[in-house]
DNA sequence: GTTCTAGAAC
DNA sequence: GTTCTAGAAC
């Protein structure tokens, strides 16, 4: 039988910071956006029904009841259109948000969503999913038919659904690029660590650093020199310190360069292994393994990788230890707001 | 890679 | 009692 899918528009309403998750609007539905957990706003300035929101049939979604948009400030009750690359503040020139659409597939007499039990949650606010894979989590393919008793004894679990195959997805669907050439492309990490966080692929398919020869190191020079004109072009006035570097033992599937801003400000850094992977000897600098492909010609890794990513939680710019993820993150706050 | 949650740590 | 981590499941 021939499988039937819609393509639907969804619009996402996307902090700028980064300070939570995106969230969906759906068509003609509203949504309230104000001082709750999901949008991780306690500021009593900010009303807890601060605006509604809603995908509109246009380029735009729909809002009653913001504070401003591009500082233009707006009257109460006042119905404005929040198109592509406005800027909506929630509040007093806080809470920055902007718009996204993409594009999802749905089966028909298949939602798009999975039931999830949450504990009595009755926020009709509830943080979306994002429905195409980028970093890993979600399912890269619809289900084009209900589970069955009987297994599908064929469906090899570990060939292009394993979420570990999930950038070779990403890297191909032109929504998630934000530059491309011939040899590379770079996308937004679907999780990201910091403020900005992007991962440099290369098109042809290299599935680790171990796989890398001196064949490769124009090729890796070609993808720091990307990652660093990546910075250059969408975060040049952000004064933000940036660090380019692999993971000693990745675990998505097909090199990638990480390129990150040092602020470490991200509601997806959550435990001890997020940090330590990005501020240990796990995080081989990109200029080192360019180096060390010149000389060795291939990149070798230092034992007892595993356990750097187990090491007590030290701040990376002034050194001092910190006793959990959330004091860590309260610590980092002196560092950035500079 | 993320999510979920039991039970350790506080 | 609540917060937080870590390991299993995905």
């Amino acid at each position: 039988a021939p499988e039937c899918v819609i393509m639907m528009r969804v619009c996402w309403l996307v902090r700028q910071d980064n300070r939570h998750q995106r969230i969906k609007l759906p068509h003609l539905e509203t949504v309230m956006v104000g001082r709750s957990p999901e949008t991780k706003i306690a500021d009593k300035k900010c009303s807890r029904q601060q605006g509604n929101w809603s995908q509109d049939c246009g380029d735009y979604c729909v809002g009653v009841n913001p504070t401003s948009i591009d500082s233009v400030i707006i009257g109460k009750d006042q119905e404005v259109k929040l198109q592509p690359g406005q800027v909506l503040y929630l509040v007093n020139e806080l809470y920055p948000y902007i718009i996204e659409f993409e594009e999802e597939a749905k089966s028909p007499g298949l939602g798009t969503h999975r039931k999830r039990k949450r504990s009595g949650n009755s926020d009709p606010t509830e943080t979306a999913e994002p429905s195409t894979g980028l970093e890993p989590g979600s399912n890269p393919r619809q289900r084009s038919v209900p589970p069955k008793k009987e297994k599908d004894a064929s469906a090899k679990k570990e060939s292009l659904g394993h979420w570990s195959q999930g950038l070779k997805i990403s890297m191909e669907d032109p929504k998630m690029q934000v530059y491309k050439d011939e040899q590379v492309v770079v996308i937004k990490d679907k999780y990201p660590k910091a403020r900005f966080h992007w991962l440099v692929l290369p098109w042809a398919s290299i599935s680790s650093l171990k796989a890398v020869t001196r064949e490769h190191l124009e090729l890796l020079r070609h993808m720091h020199a990307v990652g660093e004109k990546v910075i250059a072009d969408f975060a040049g006035s952000s004064k933000l310190r940036f660090r380019l570097g692999y993971h000693a033992i990745p675990s998505m599937s097909h090199v990638h360069l990480h390129v990150i801003s040092q602020d470490f400000d991200s509601p997806c850094l959550k435990n001890k292994k997020h940090w330590n992977s990005f501020n240990t000897e796990y995080f081989l600098e990109s200029q080192a393994v360019i180096d060390m492909v010149q000389e060795a010609g291939r990149v070798t890794v230092r034992d007892g990788m595993p356990e750097l990513l187990k090491l007590p939680l030290r701040c990376h710019e002034c050194q001092q230890l910190l006793p959990s993820i959330p004091q860590l993150k309260e610590h980092l706050r002196k560092h950035w707001s500079k």
